[in-house]
DNA sequence: CGACTTCTGGACTTGCCGGTCCAAAATTTG
DNA sequence: CAAATTTTGGACCGGCAAGTCCAGAAGTCG
């Protein structure tokens, strides 16, 4: 039986002391809170690294350019990090305490608010029919992206990714 | 048979033996696979449940009303499992073993090829624009449940996965 | 009945990992 | 410089959980 490996299962303070070249006695020292609160920190961080990835296109969804854009950057940066899910794998260690599901949630209405920005914008604009809930359209499109990264996990594919995220503008589109 | 109840963490072999009033020997007497043998075998009827559970709208998508049908069963089933997601679980122990992966792309396979049945059904019935891909749109109704099941075990609601579906099916409505 | 196979229970082994502790090195301060 | 404080390294502890082993119970068959 093999725990140890690559990197899909878990990481341990060992790992860490040796990619770090520290020793645990540093590690809490610094960080009292042990390995969960290690954890959350870089968790905290991966969530921020998630939405600047998807920057500038993601702050400036204004045209259909732009939207389309935004779709290329997300699927490059999911298709260029395939199977491994930094964020993924952090949150399933951390598991479900408190502080996990905050940083996820935290994350999530970011984004979804960035996304509900850029349709409203678009409503505004004329481009979108005004009538749209742009809120709940918004909360698809954060559905669909979490899915397609989901099942690119598993199959390695961003097949999915690409198809809701495609069907999701066409939507807005109104085609 | 019930899986623990208090939902986080791992599933131990002790509490296997608790649950199952057995003992360590027959649990390797009659499961020479050990831990992985047994979660595997636990996941597959998981999986299977995944789909019986959206039987029989899942099968006879040939009407809107089934179409809502369906969407409604979803929804509800997922409600009522809350944030406990017994195979996403399940698969989160298992980890990323040849094994799992397989588990979880036969169940997409399974559940996308049920959808896209059901689109063509209504593309031959003329309900559905033909020129619509309806792999394609299968593909973006699978990501949308799955990231709103995801959604929904951060979050504990089913907004998420009750607006990826409805916006797929105004999609499909070409609304 | 008696040899033989299968099943059962649970003590035991092994190895891992988070966390503690403290002695010594470095650094600051007076 | 010397005392006080902070930082460092790493040995060690405790607990946990997967998997092994074997002694005996239960069942099978001639």
């Amino acid at each position: 039986m093999y725990l140890r490996s690559d990197e899909p299962g878990e990481v341990t303070l060992d790992d860490v002391r040796a990619i770090t070249g520290t020793s645990k006695g540093q590690i809490f020292h610094y960080i009292p809170g042990g390995k969960e609160e290690l954890l959350l920190a870089v968790a905290r961080h991966e969530a921020d690294r998630v939405l600047e990835d998807q920057q500038p296109h993601l702050g400036d969804l204004t045209t259909w350019a732009a939207w389309e854009r935004w779709r290329d950057a997300v699927v490059a940066r999911y298709r260029a990090q395939g199977r491994y899910c930094p964020l993924g794998s952090l949150m399933s260690q951390v598991g479900s305490t408190p502080g996990a599901s905050e940083v996820t949630t935290a994350l999530i209405s970011r984004w979804q608010a960035h996304i509900r920005r850029g349709i409203e914008q678009m409503q505004q604009a004329g481009n979108v029919r005004a009538d749209l809930d742009a809120d709940r359209v918004a909360a698809g499109f954060i559905a669909g992206i979490q899915g397609g990264v989901l099942v690119l996990r598993s199959t390695g594919s961003t097949r999915h990714l690409e198809a809701a995220m495609d069907l999701l503008i066409d939507h807005l589109r109104g085609s």
